[in-house]
DNA sequence: GCAGAACCGTAACGTACGGTACGCCTTCGA
DNA sequence: TCGAAGGCGTACCGTACGTTACGGTTCTGC
């Protein structure tokens, strides 16, 4: 039903002046949660309600456009494919922990998450989907040539590289992303994320990494 | 600030009506989302508006007191601590693990969860710390002692319980709530959480389980 | 310069819903 | 039998907010 053409496309189409309202509504977004309201939106960007129903249609409108314009901000640079060796390897799985332990303890993907969540429940709109498809999915589709070409050089064994994912996925987010979501404190330095990165990496190395060396199996 | 006093005391100086009442708002809950109004659950429950602001103080006092209700419901059996050899401590494991999965993909706790995410945001209530309590810490506090009970009969291998814990609890649940949450259609049969709560186990195994066997380490 | 569009600021409208008040019925103890 | 309490149903109030309307101002093409 959902599901449908929410990737890979907007940030076109848009002015300049409507990503700065956008961006207000981001923040504002950030700062009180779902329960903004359009007239603190229009005030906030310097415009007008009715330009805001006029561009968005609705309120809707607006928070679909936000969370796909916040989306489209963190289309990130691919990784170099080199990765051909172990240690590459081991610093391409530490770079996607540590980045998506960053992105997920981060207000403004908290802030999205929760009106995400919020509105799944009352499913009218696609906000859910949208999170999803350029959150977790876009993690799989960024980490899974990667793991590809480790299991192609030799460096990691397995069968289903959707599967090797979600174990990948799991011991670096662990329970963070629902205690943040449900608000409990949980301080992340940069010097914690990047511990968690690298245990989570030697957690999955030791699961999925090719048993190479003189010991045979 | 939160998480102070709401974990194990409910379900007393409760009348059987008032839990009636509950059990409506409840499934209510499950069904509409956070959206429920005072007079829904009034109408489902048969009972007056005013009764429902004398019993709960307000909307948020009735909210608080679901949770807590369906709360006190899960209270589960303790393990039985006979899990000495290495088959027993793996089905505990699996029970474990596969109890959880069925608990975060059931109805009443998506709904639950999502009522709680919408309110962590705007904090002026608890109800985040509240499910908080009774999931993921509560299944903490059940499964801590059995991994201590495995590593003293020499059956696992862990310095710290709680981060042992979190790595058990990411094999588990992967991305499964967070998914559910936002509203991602996922069926979830016994058989595949059967499959899946096996497939933890053994990744935690790995991860955590003493090398025994001629071959030393 | 000027007509028209785009847009800002704000006032106004309609409605949904949290919260309160009140009339009536049932129960129960004296 | 009666009066008080508890509770149901419903009408009512106040307010917040989504949505629309409108007058005034700036921008743009000719």
């Amino acid at each position: 039903m959902l599901h449908a053409v929410n990737d890979i496309d907007t940030s076109e189409t848009l002015t300049e002046r409507q990503k700065a309202v956008l961006d207000a509504a981001l923040r504002l977004l950030v700062e009180e949660g779902d329960q903004l309201t359009m007239t603190a939106v229009a005030r906030r960007a310097s415009c007008s309600k009715e330009t805001l129903y006029k561009w968005f249609g609705d309120r809707d409108g607006l928070l679909t456009a936000t969370v796909q314009w916040q989306a489209s901000k963190v289309r990130v640079v691919p990784v170099d494919r080199k990765g051909l060796d172990l240690a590459s390897l081991t610093a391409s799985l530490e770079r996607f922990a540590s980045d998506w332990l960053k992105v997920i303890s981060s207000d403004t993907s908290i802030a999205l998450n929760r009106v995400a969540v919020g509105h799944a429940g009352s499913g009218k709109d696609d906000l859910g989907a949208i999170v999803l498809e350029n959150g977790r999915f876009a993690l799989a589709r960024r980490l899974k040539p990667v793991l590809e070409a480790g299991r192609q050089a030799g460096l990691l064994e397995f069968s289903d590289a959707e599967a090797a994912f979600r174990t990948f996925f799991g011991l670096v987010a662990r329970d963070v992303q629902i205690r943040l979501l449900l608000g409990d404190r949980l301080e992340l330095t940069d010097v914690a994320i990047g511990g968690d990165a690298a245990r989570a990496t030697q957690q999955f190395l030791a699961l999925h990494g090719a048993k190479t060396g003189p010991q045979g199996r």
